[in-house]
RNA sequence: GGGCGAUUAGCUCAGUUGGUUAGAGCGCUUGCUUGACAUGCAAGAGGUCACAGAUUCGAGUUCUGUAUCGCCCA
């Protein structure tokens, strides 16, 4: 067996390990295979995105889940891929023309998209690359894309499905509209953000009135005025009684306006009176159908005043706000402006200001599908960890609205539609006709639009399997196990799979949704581009390592909340990581080769002591704990429990303990101990192996593991023996709180040697007077262990030990302990040390003692806690009565002397 | 305006159905080139669990209210 190197070489080892276990397949999941299923479908990146630490964390999560199950004996795959994201993929490439100084129309629609698959082409396997340095163990033979000519088909197919179902229409509504951007939005893609606005009162004359008669109405956006088509008031709003069946004049532009009455109008906003702006805005447009206005679009796709504008034409909207206002100004129709604060609608993408806009668009009829999508939730057939997205999920499919999925960009699937010129007959086709399906013109031309990319993606469930055709994938694998996700894409994305799984698949997309935290920054705020406080997980990589990225995430992040980062954070990783390559080190110094049986070993129950036991016990409380916090989605509770075993119980305890052995020249006892190492360290390494896959493969091998399995990536998940089975191996609550105890006396002991300053390897005299017989006996035992533990020359067990002089002592559970120093003794610190020990003993004994007076809680607390309370009593007599004695020893032998 | 979450050690956070003496990592103090590991070892200090009530034999944990911060929806 090649010795381990002194320090673990990352780089090296993570691209071996990735790409054995690429080439040997283990990523793929084949449905031939049989078995019990487990699918995880990634939440596809976007193709221009590059991975940051919000991909990390949420990849990390699912790797963790799909490489446990793996190791459960699971026929697992986790299908990875991209979307195409239409708006962000167009966006990049139409700057990338800008610098040659063309646009998209340059080029046309064809050469332009022919342009965006090139792009893709070079630049859209970042992420695939940086997933893969992470160690994720996706199964690439499944990679999908969302424009792929295969779920383009599952796209057009939904598509005409609805539409014939007519749960698909079009239609002219006010929708939110990019003006950078020019297309549209849906609602979730448009972000509400407070700005500091104002409110213009502006005065419109009363038809026929004296010169001084006018309306005074308050808005937020005085540029749309130009688009009024009527001003109202509520109906049961008193003061503007008066006004009914008057008329007014526009400002400027001098159109008769009516006076309508809708209930929708607040008489707490403003004055009480609103300009009714029907094509610009979403309740002015409800107004308008109610009361049959017209409406006026005063603007173009590019946010710039059109002929409607009369003499605004051509101005940007925010410029004729300006010269708008002005206007007012000279015109003396301008009352007053305040300041108010309200929110406004922004473009997810290029965060420009969305305008409500009147056009003809697409929608999903979402009504239908939300119910059946509600229940499945209700019913607990789809699961949110944690349970309160449950809540967020349900209110917003309750209150659900249509869905707008046409863009007007170049990028993605076109609009399956087709309109026939002869006929004006239209209609979705799956294939792309070459003759009208009603009256057989071929002057027949298809939709201009494109689809939102969520219209792809909410498929991605069962579109990766090949749907519509019946898969063999499709069919094993679905309903899919697990989605993991960030919360805020529930409603873009969540949501809607489970409905269209309902809908297209009649089962549920997947059972459990994980929705974990968001990435923040040391200072608590939300990693960004703009603000520059990313940390790249490939830079933490690079100077930590793969293993220490993940391990350090699921460290700090506890179930669904978000978890602040820094550079730092990471060493946590790194250290554990260094930590398990060192006592692998150690133990191949004292055993070539791992016994043989390590996997499965066989004890001789009269070599296996206390220790042994106790290591034993520990392992199987840590595997018992790995595999229920998986099951419950705790990973910081995993990376806890693994870490506290394989560091403070292992290391810490163990190890040092085995050492005084390993060194020694009892060789049935250095075997045995060797042997309950190498079973506890090769449990460990697969406890550790979905959150350190690199390291952990590495040590396998190392260690000669690879005999027993040839990759820790498909070795067996350890199971835990249960009480009876450890019985079998001598373990008892009795020898694991003995060995809890001896601990605690060595810590007590440690103390005792700090206090007075002893050099570490300066040779102490111990004398233990143990509390009990059987400790006495146990202890005889132990000895050497404890002499080696505490670097004592000569160690004393004695029930019967009075000693001669005064010197320092404390107490354990197991009994007093004296440490005789050479020279004088400071009687009166020592005594006052133990008295204050004596006094927080009483102080708690009181404490005790008056709980267990108390008959209401005799009568009313379990049996177990009274109990509890009595045993706690006991051992604080105890404590208190062994502290006096010192105290009562110390005083006399310093009288004596 | 409605909803959700947070508030525990100097910092970042755990603390599951109420039940011993509230934990960890980092940082801090002290001492260590001990034969796996200074990316380490040993010992230690550090908390009125935001505040005010309520329920209970018992509250960091449940309920009500308040304050501060954050997020989502309108």
């Amino acid at each position: 067996m090649a010795e381990l190197s002194k320090t673990y070489d990352s780089k090296a080892v993570e691209e071996k390990w990735y790409r054995c276990w690429l080439e040997r397949g283990y990523f793929h999941g084949d449905p031939a295979k049989g078995g019990k299923s487990y699918c995880v479908v990634i939440p596809p990146p976007n193709v221009t995105g590059i991975l940051h630490m919000g991909h990390a964390l949420n990849n990390t999560i699912q790797d963790v889940l799909v490489r446990w199950r793996r190791m459960q004996g699971y026929n697992v795959t986790w299908v990875p891929g991209t979307d195409h994201a239409g708006i962000a993929t167009q966006n990049v490439v139409e700057r990338d023309l800008q610098k040659e100084g063309k646009t998209r129309d340059d080029l046309g629609r064809e050469a332009f998209v022919e342009r965006v698959w090139q792009w893709r082409e070079e630049y859209g396997n970042t992420i695939k690359n940086q997933l893969m340095k992470i160690g994720a163990s996706c199964d690439w033979e499944r990679e999908r894309f969302t424009m792929d000519e295969g779920l383009s088909r599952a796209v057009t197919e939904v598509f005409v499905r609805l539409y014939e179902k007519e749960l698909i229409y079009r239609g002219n509504y006010i929708i939110n509209w990019c003006p950078r951007c020019q297309t549209a939005l849906s609602d979730e893609e448009s972000e509400h953000r407070p700005v500091d606005g104002k409110l213009y009162y502006i005065r419109y004359p009363i038809k026929g009135g004296r010169k001084k008669d006018y309306v005074l109405v308050a808005t937020t956006r005085p540029e749309t005025l130009l688009g009024d088509t009527a001003v109202a008031i509520n109906p049961r709003d008193d003061r503007y009684r008066h006004l009914v069946g008057k008329k007014v004049i526009l400002p400027v532009l001098k159109r008769e306006l009516f006076v309508v009455e809708d209930d929708l109008v607040d008489p707490e906003f403003g004055t009480g009176v609103v300009k009714v702006t029907p094509a610009h805005d979403p309740n002015d447009f409800e107004m308008g159908q109610r009361h049959d206005l017209p409406s006026i679009n005063v603007m173009d796709d590019d946010g710039y005043m059109n002929a409607e504008a009369g003499p605004y034409q051509g101005l940007d909207r925010f410029q004729c706000r300006e010269e708008l206002v002005d206007q007012l100004k000279k015109d003396g129709l301008l009352d007053r402006i305040e300041s108010h604060d309200h929110s406004v609608g922004h473009c997810y993408r290029c965060h420009a200001i969305v305008e409500p806009r009147l056009s003809p668009q697409w929608f999903v009829k979402m009504k239908p599908l939300a119910r059946p999508a509600l229940e499945v939730v209700n019913e607990g057939r789809v699961q949110f960890v944690p349970e309160r997205w449950t809540k967020v999920y349900s209110e917003w499919m309750e209150n659900i609205r249509d869905w707008c999925i046409s863009r007007q960009i170049w990028w993605g699937h076109r609009i399956p539609v087709f309109y026939c010129d002869a006929c004006n007959h239209e209609w979705a086709s799956r294939d792309v006709p070459s003759a009208c399906a009603a009256c057989g013109s071929d002057r027949i031309r298809q939709d201009e639009d494109v689809l939102d990319t969520w219209f792809s993606s909410w498929l991605w469930p069962f579109s990766v399997f090949g749907w519509p055709d019946k898969t063999e994938e499709m069919d094993f694998y679905y309903p899919t196990n697990t989605l993991v996700t960030g919360s805020e894409i529930i409603f873009f994305w969540v949501a809607r799979m489970v409905m269209s799984g309902l809908e297209c698949m009649g089962d549920i997309p997947f059972s459990h949704v994980y929705i974990h935290g968001t990435v923040r920054d040391d200072i608590g705020r939300k990693m960004s581009k703009s603000l520059g406080n990313s940390i790249d997980p490939l830079t933490i990589v690079d100077k930590y390592n793969a293993d220490a990225l993940r391990f350090s995430l699921m460290m700090l992040s506890a179930t669904g909340a978000d978890v602040q980062l820094s550079d730092e954070k990471f060493e946590i990783g790194r250290n554990f990581g260094t930590k398990m390559w060192n006592a692998a080190r150690f133990m191949q110094m004292h055993g070539d080769t791992a016994p043989t049986d390590f996997a499965d070993p066989t004890f001789d129950i009269s070599l296996l002591s206390a220790d042994d036991q106790h290591i034993l016990a520990k392992l199987h409380a840590t595997i018992t704990q790995c595999t229920e916090n998986l099951e419950r989605f705790r990973f910081n509770d995993l990376a806890r429990s693994i870490y506290e075993f394989c560091w403070h119980q292992f290391c810490d305890w163990y190890v040092e303990y085995a050492k005084a052995i390993l060194y020694g020249d009892d060789q049935p006892r250095r075997e045995q101990v060797l042997k309950v190492m190498h079973y506890v360290y090769a449990n460990a390494l697969r406890l550790l192996h979905p959150l350190m896959p690199f390291v952990t493969e590495e040590l396998w091998h190392g260690l000669g593991y690879s005999s027993y399995s040839e990759s820790i990536m498909i070795a067996p998940w350890p199971e835990s023996r249960d009480e009876e089975a450890l019985a079998e191996w001598g373990v008892s609550h009795a020898v694991v709180s003995y060995v809890d105890a001896k601990h605690d006396l060595i810590r007590v002991a440690r103390q005792l040697r700090a206090d007075y300053g002893l050099a570490p390897r300066q040779e102490i005299a111990l004398m233990i007077r143990p509390s009990s017989e059987r400790y006495e006996e146990q202890l005889l035992l132990d000895k050497p262990s404890i002499a080696s533990l505490l670097c004592a020359g000569e160690i004393t067990v004695d029930r019967q030990y009075v000693p001669p002089r005064a010197a320092p002592s404390a107490i354990s559970q197991l009994g007093a302990i004296y440490m005789p120093v050479d020279g004088l003794i400071d009687v009166a610190a020592e005594i006052q040390k133990l008295s204050a020990q004596r006094d927080k003993a009483n102080a708690e004994l009181e404490k005790v003692t008056k709980k267990l007076g108390n008959m209401d809680f005799i009568n009313k607390a379990p049996a177990a806690v009274i109990e509890q309370q009595q045993d706690r009593k006991k051992e604080l007599l105890e404590k208190a009565d062994k502290l006096d004695k010192l105290i009562e020893t110390l005083s006399e032998c310093a009288a004596g002397a």
